[in-house]
DNA sequence: CGAATGTTGTTGAACCGTAAACTTCTTTGC
DNA sequence: GCAAAGAAGTTTACGGTTCAACAACATTCG
């Protein structure tokens, strides 16, 4: 007798709540997307310069910037490029590591930011925090966490 | 006196809530991804399989389908123009109306759909379902519908 | 009717992300 | 110390997405 693994199946309300969260995630991110390109940013671009913001020196090593970000080496190191040709970052050598590339945030950078922020935020807001109850809006926290903590 | 609009800040949980969305949604995606291209799938194409093995005659208008897959309808075409030289879909004049097209599955589209739907449920259970709190997971499917109940 | 407007789907170019190879440097372990 | 292994970033080529322009057809409304 062979053991077959029998696929198990999404009831039909976990099935509508997976298509719920695809429709939603879609929903957001267009908003947010749209809402940047006014100020020339895209959600990644965005991050970058936040993340870096918020850093010493408003600067951050490459690879640290990559994972806070959740972008590949390669992907950051085209991305930043780009920016850099903006004005918006700048690039160092790691004093350190010689392997080192230190990105940091331009003045231009971050003064479109702080142009850039509120607007973002109120997106944010207007997409997500807003329409959902507050009791669903801390569940939603909790449920993406045990997403992140989940070792594969 | 001018009324400067001051922007509604998010405040400390929300702001990380809202981190732990963008890194949850992150996670989520590079695994299904991940998961999928063992069958050379990538999220996109798999569901337009999934809406056309649901639908009568297994088959979709192109702007319909565009709708229920979240994509753009040039995309679609691209995406619809790769996955029929895969043989996966087929596409066929719209007798009703002349600039219509349909796309419809081929036998070999729904094989690879059947192969490929166990593994994807189970990274969809693996990657959400299972870490989440049921009640959480509940309260992440009224989110969702909020966020996309909301008209712009 | 018939011109104006809207919809459907495609096209091609530009742009962005991915994947793999590669360089340079650091760390490890004998 | 030194070779092997690993880590940091970049580069290149390729593939997919976006955007704007377009062709074909449908709809609207005077």
């Amino acid at each position: 007798m062979t053991t077959t693994l029998q696929p198990r199946w999404l009831d039909a309300d976990q099935q509508r709540i997976w298509r719920s969260f695809l429709n939603g995630v879609a929903r957001i991110n267009e908003r947010l997307e749209a809402e940047l390109r006014c100020f020339g940013l895209d959600l990644g671009e965005y991050e970058i310069l936040v993340h870096l913001s918020e850093s010493p020196d408003r600067s951050l090593r490459m690879s640290d910037l990559a994972d806070r970000v959740r972008q590949s080496r390669s992907r950051l190191t085209h991305t930043v490029a780009r920016m850099e040709t903006k004005g918006l970052v700048a690039r160092m050598a790691c004093p350190s590591d010689r392997r080192g590339v230190i990105a940091l945030m331009t003045t231009q950078g971050y003064d479109l930011l702080v142009e850039a922020a509120p607007a973002h935020v109120e997106s944010v807001r207007r997409a997500l925090v807003d329409p959902v109850d507050p009791d669903d809006f801390a569940a939603l926290g909790r449920a993406m966490d045990a997403v992140t903590t989940v070792q594969d």
